[in-house]
DNA sequence: ACAGTAACCTGTTTGC
DNA sequence: TGCAAACAGGTTACTG
């Protein structure tokens, strides 16, 4: 589920219950999330105050004095501010606690990790490698057909590579590509510059389109105050397998990319 | 370096 | 109705 408009809308959600709090306590429940839950983290968090709520592609990064709180959400995970006494259910693995309210993780699949990192997060072996926000200058058209070059990997596949440009999963791709009329099993590197620059755009509009409506709930994402989002009702190809399409109303088709489901409309995004 | 596959885990949907 | 298989938003370790 998250991808990240999701996770951003988790971060603009949580920052104004965290920022500037001190953590008073940890409760792990369940350590065994994609990477255990470090057995210290209770140690290095206790005490420290939350300075800033920040997020490189779809990492949450929690920042300290002394080092930084890096939250995975991965398929199925969600953070809630939890105020009174709230019973805990199945799958609310961590609750991390302040003065007068909590952080509650709630992740069915396990999919998602909590992990310490005292040094720069951006030097974090996860970090690292990872390429450019798609809404901060540096990620271009140029830079994607610059970065396409001798690639003949699915279009798809390749805008989904964190190393190429972070953020974006399954259902933004989708829609990503149908907003650029570019077919998703065309190779990234037959496609020309000009094209490169309106997906590019398509990226970037179709991102903060989903943000302004808090994301896009499927089956179980929900926000700090345990909400929906609500862009599912804009999306044009995803999961809307013979359904019209929403420019040309010609029948939307599903195939697979790369293991994943995918849609796209044969008019509008014509085979290369 | 690149491309493709399997794996992590649980819940829900689909098909027989 | 019941049960098993298929499938789901992400990431990474492995293969050739």
């Amino acid at each position: 589920m998250p991808e990240l408009p999701e996770v951003e809308t988790t971060r603009r959600g949580v920052a104004p219950y965290l920022e500037g709090q001190a953590v008073i306590g940890l409760i792990v429940r369940e350590p065994r999330l994609r990477w255990s839950v470090p057995d210290d983290l209770a140690g290095h968090l206790c005490g420290q105050v939350i300075r800033a709520v920040e997020r490189r592609a779809k990492f949450l990064l929690f920042r300290t004095d002394r080092g930084t709180l890096i939250i995975h959400l991965g398929m199925s995970g969600s953070l809630r501010i939890i105020v009174g006494d709230i019973p805990v259910r199945k799958h609310d693995h961590i609750d991390m606690l302040f003065e007068k309210h909590r952080l509650r993780y709630h992740d069915p699949r396990r999919f998602g990790g909590w992990l310490w990192w005292s040094g720069d997060p951006m030097n974090h072996p996860r970090l690292s490698g990872l390429g450019p926000e798609p809404l901060a200058p540096g990620f271009s058209g140029d830079y994607l057909n610059q970065a396409a070059r001798g690639r003949t990997v699915a279009v798809k596949n390749f805008i989904m590579d964190g190393r190429i440009v972070v953020g974006i999963g399954n259902i933004y791709a989708n829609e990503a590509l149908f907003r650029a009329g570019i077919h998703p099993q065309c190779p990234a590197g037959a496609i020309t510059v000009a094209d490169y620059r309106i997906l590019a755009e398509a990226i970037r509009n179709v991102l903060t389109d989903a943000i302004e409506r808090g994301g896009t709930t499927l089956r179980d994402f929900v926000n700090e105050a345990g909400r929906p989002g609500y862009f599912q009702q804009s999306l044009c190809v995803y999961d809307r397998e013979g359904k019209p399409c929403r420019r040309c109303k010609t029948a939307i088709v599903r195939l697979r990319v790369g293991q994943r489901a995918s849609f796209c409309c044969p008019r509008c995004q014509p085979c290369f």
